[in-house]
DNA sequence: GTCTATAGGTGGATAGAC
DNA sequence: GTCTATCCACCTATAGAC
């Protein structure tokens, strides 16, 4: 693999990537600080600065990493041949890994932030969500297609709605601290769209 | 009206809490502070802690306040004697009032950051959320008897669901600065409840 | 790559004059 | 009720030694 320079991908940059998610998770971009990261990692302030000159950056490199991820599970999907229910249903799986204890997703989290996070960061989220809404756009439809998917009107707007359905589940599942609670909004939602 | 010590309800502490109403609502209540309300109104930061001692105070005032106004369009609706699918699409036109132009929804916003604030707000939350939770529960139950709206399953599950797909519409539309992209997705949950 | 030290700013909050 | 003045904790970020 490749490195850039500053070795982006080093050890010590996914650690704080992983460390600064969790806290972005859990608490927000604007709720967490880099002492935090460096008492996590037995490292000082400083140091992070060494490998992201700020927190923009570091935001930015978390949201596209994010995505980069979330895109490689799309694309496992998308090569399985399986079939519109199926895609959909995997779709929703891999929002429920996300969840872990009191973990939101990523980009759920930012939204409600956005007009406060650096312009970089805005991008990349839309960029996200766009993604994100393109591929449920082309499952619905394939769905729709081969007999699995019941999809009534436009399946762009069904996608938006299906994303932000799921996105909204998350946030106030993790309010009521109950992963249980999104399990059931999930299979709620997905269950109008099956044939 | 009876004010408390204190003069809560006075008209200062009223533009208080519209301030910082709209600053929660777009940006979140970890990205505002007492300068920005200051500026605001023409006041220092210290005189804003005349009407609320601590920034948790102020916070709780907001939520509770805004559940108090909430209660108020809910009953409302209820007094109107409408059916169950009038009072549904009510229910949504409060929330399509609320959301101005970069405007959250207060409790959604709060609860993307539900884990970093003080007890009692979250204590509010909860309060509000349940709140909102039985209040559609009956509505949901009410057009099942009355036959005007389309209920499959529980109703209280339902009723999770519909505010969760409402919040996490308003989270995402606003992102996209798009206040039409809200009523698409509104609209688009409505119709799945009606008969 | 990580450290110490520090700069320069902002956060919420208090004391006391008016 | 609002002000000035101040406190202290915390923030992001930088410079330079090791």
């Amino acid at each position: 693999m490749v490195m850039d320079k500053h070795c982006a991908g080093s050890a010590t940059s996914e650690q704080i990537l992983d460390v600064a998610q969790e806290l972005v998770q859990t608490r927000g971009y604007n709720a967490f600080s880099y002492a935090d990261i460096a008492a996590a990692l037995n490292l000082k302030k400083a140091s992070l600065h060494y490998h992201f000159a700020s927190k923009a950056d570091l935001g930015l490199s978390l949201v596209t990493r994010y995505e980069t991820r979330f895109r490689g599970a799309l694309d496992a999907i998308g090569e399985s041949g399986a079939d519109g229910a199926e895609r959909l249903q995997r779709y929703v799986a891999i929002y429920e890994r996300v969840l872990a204890d009191r973990r939101m997703c990523l980009c759920g989290m930012l939204a409600a932030e956005f007009h406060t996070l650096p312009k970089p960061m805005q991008s990349a989220l839309d960029h996200f969500f766009a993604l994100n809404e393109r591929w449920l756009e082309n499952v619905l439809e394939i769905g729709r297609a081969d007999g699995t998917l019941r999809v009534e009107g436009s399946s762009r707007q069904e996608a938006q709605f299906f994303v932000a359905a799921l996105e909204g589940a998350m946030m106030l599942a993790r309010s009521h601290g109950s992963k249980a609670r999104f399990r059931t909004a999930a299979r709620r939602l997905l269950s109008q769209f099956l044939a």
